[in-house]
RNA sequence: GGCGACUUAGCCAAGUGGUAAGGCACGGGACUGCAACUCCCUGAUCAUCGGUUCAAAUCCGGUAGUCGCCU
């Protein structure tokens, strides 16, 4: 019998934290952050972390795992999060996963295949210096060599993805595009419920440009600071997270404070556009208009009950 | 009241006689080891009325609005 399974996500700024801690209550669970930036210790603010007094007493899972210079990737993700189900379930209790990143649910719920090879920066590094001296086209057409169908899929300019795909033929001598075909045949080997917490755009947009305000309120200028006294740099991928680079732009003088927290609400509203893209084409999504609730409770029943068979 | 300048998509903005660059925003989409990343797609007939011309956003005139200067 597969082993149940709770998924809690939706755009950025939505509301999942309070909702997650009702629902992981209600069913005896804990939660896994599924949250690229989170996994960061010393980044609290900039990534609307959960405090501690907050989580009520149920365990959180990959919140504050890494240190900020350290590098963080889905095959990463998949791993913890796959230990920490684990120990969840020895428990007796539920894994209920809650975050924003979709690439990283997708990865546990469908239990996608990565090799055990490592991210070849050299090669990367070198492709990278081809792209920028020779053009974006002239990597693509080494790709199209290699593995044409990838070529046709991956747009020339989108270099990160063109450079992944040699990365991997490199590494394996199999094509990224025949791997990623049998891997969307997978089923998900838990019984699960993937919910999409959503509200109207206008709404959702009105409540990022608040929380984005509160993170200049909280001190979000002196926390990024702070990080790059502990010795962190703007090439780190924590730093590239939404609203510290930006923060990293101003305290470098390329742009005024007022600048970059507009930047920071016009990032995010991109950014959580991009998140409805991708939730609109997973197919096994159970969507959460919270427009069409009462209230948080009404909306925690709903979960509850539409959940409830995971458990018979 | 007079003189002058301006008026191009939601915003910024090129074009000064041959049939509307570009950027931003908005919207849509992709995504299988950097994913809060990276990338793709999408819009006007040029304030308005009339004239000149084979041809006008581009020249001329009227009207309206905006801005500046002057009395």
């Amino acid at each position: 019998m597969k082993r149940p399974l709770i998924i809690l996500t939706g755009p950025t700024a939505v509301g999942k934290t309070k909702l997650s801690i009702g629902l992981a209550g209600a069913v005896n669970g804990e939660i896994i952050s599924a949250d690229s930036m989170q996994v960061y210790k010393k980044m609290d603010i900039g990534t609307a972390k959960i405090r501690p007094e907050e989580m009520q007493g149920i365990k959180h899972h990959l919140i504050d795992i890494l240190e900020p210079w350290e590098e963080f990737h889905v095959a990463l993700f998949q791993k913890k999060a796959k230990e920490a189900m684990e120990e969840i379930y020895q428990k007796g209790k539920c894994p209920v996963i809650v975050g924003g990143t979709g690439f990283y649910i997708q990865s546990v719920l469908y239990d996608i295949e990565f090799s055990e090879t490592n991210a070849d920066q050299v090669f990367r590094k070198e492709l990278e210096q081809i792209a920028k001296k020779d053009g974006n086209k002239v990597l693509h057409e080494r790709l199209k060599e290699t593995d044409p169908k990838a070529a046709e899929k991956i747009h020339p300019n989108n270099v990160k993805r063109v450079i992944r795909a040699l990365e991997y033929f490199h590494q394996t001598g199999e094509c990224i595009s025949e791997h990623n075909e049998t891997q969307e045949q997978r089923e998900s080997p838990y019984r699960f419920r993937y919910y999409v917490l959503s509200l109207p755009r206008e709404i959702l947009y009105q409540r990022i440009n608040e929380r984005v305000d509160k993170m200049k309120e909280d001190g979000l200028v002196s926390e990024v600071k702070m990080l790059l006294e502990a010795g962190c740099r703007k090439e780190m991928v924590s730093m590239q997270g939404l609203g510290y680079k930006e923060i990293i732009e101003a305290l470098e003088g390329n742009i005024s404070f007022e600048e970059a927290f507009e930047k920071i609400k016009k990032e995010t509203r991109h950014f959580a556009k991009r998140q409805f893209t991708w939730f609109k084409r997973e197919k096994e999504v159970t969507w959460i208009r919270k427009e069409e609730f009462k209230n948080e409770k009404e909306i925690l029943d709903f979960c509850i009950r539409d959940s409830s068979f995971l458990f018979q």
